[in-house]
DNA sequence: TTTCGAATTGAAAACCATTCGCAATTGCCC
DNA sequence: GGGCAATTGCGAATGGTTTTCAATTCGAAA
């Protein structure tokens, strides 16, 4: 991992006043290193730190989540009760539902372009958006 | 029950050639009896059913309300993968969730404007697009 | 370097919405 | 009314996420 990652997370860290181990140094490197936003849960964090080597257990992601929750640093998206996502900052995330099997997978977010949405009702304001693009199997062109 | 929500039921299935059993007659007249769009889930339907005397077990709310979307009778969101309702009105419209409280309502479709959307995978076709708008309270302000 | 509370770990357990297995029941057609 | 496939119901199983636990390791302050 880049050092200025390790930096920018370690800076993160101790500026909410939460001890910069190496796991929570190498968690918070892939959560904010490049200074980008991101939407994660606990499995994809996980899946991110072992894929470059820096293995952190999964009971270690969710403690680590959920202190840099309660140091003000993720807002938590809770899907009543059942699943969690962990944000740098909301925003949309489409999501592919395979019609044919019935398996939902995260759909790139770049390409999505939401030009209008309804106002939100009296007293309530927009959390985020999320879209799901419904896929069936395309029928091979004869 | 009032017997006109039970032949409201009825008759839907039977327009829809699902076959009309007590079990699906009560939660079909739940549905739709009072002529009114409903957001349900398997388990509030099925305490509704409980709730009235007329005790449906819980897979046979599953089954049903599958076999109901089957049959294009309803809808099915799902919210942020995790969690599904069965919407009663079936016309292409976007939801607001309600993270208060996890209910789900219907959201005007005028103002939804879609610019752009991912492409789909190599094989598959877009067959629709669900959206889904998260709403909080929104923290008074001063 | 020593020390102690905090953090980490893997495994097991808890949780939950949903589905499955299968015997019993029901609806529908003749 | 009889036959048969569809439907139902219960409980157990599933799949996936999250929490708990006891033991170990670590960080940082003295």
């Amino acid at each position: 991992m880049l050092q200025t990652k390790i930096e920018n997370g370690t800076r993160w860290l101790e500026k909410a006043g939460v001890r910069p181990t190496r796991q929570r140094v190498t968690l918070a490197s892939l959560l904010i290193g490049d200074g980008q936003h991101r939407h994660v849960t606990a499995e994809s964090l996980f899946e991110a730190a072992k894929g470059q080597g820096d293995a952190v257990s999964l009971a270690t992601v969710y403690n680590t989540l959920r202190a840099f929750c309660e140091a003000g640093l993720l807002q938590e998206v809770t899907v009543d009760g059942s699943k969690s996502y962990f944000d740098t900052n909301t925003h949309d995330h489409p999501h592919f539902y395979w019609e044919d099997g019935g398996k939902l997978t995260d759909a790139p977010s770049e390409q999505l372009i939401i030009a209008g949405l309804p106002d939100a009702p009296e007293g309530a304001e927009i959390a985020s958006v999320d879209v799901v693009i419904r896929l069936r199997r395309k029928a091979e062109a004869g």
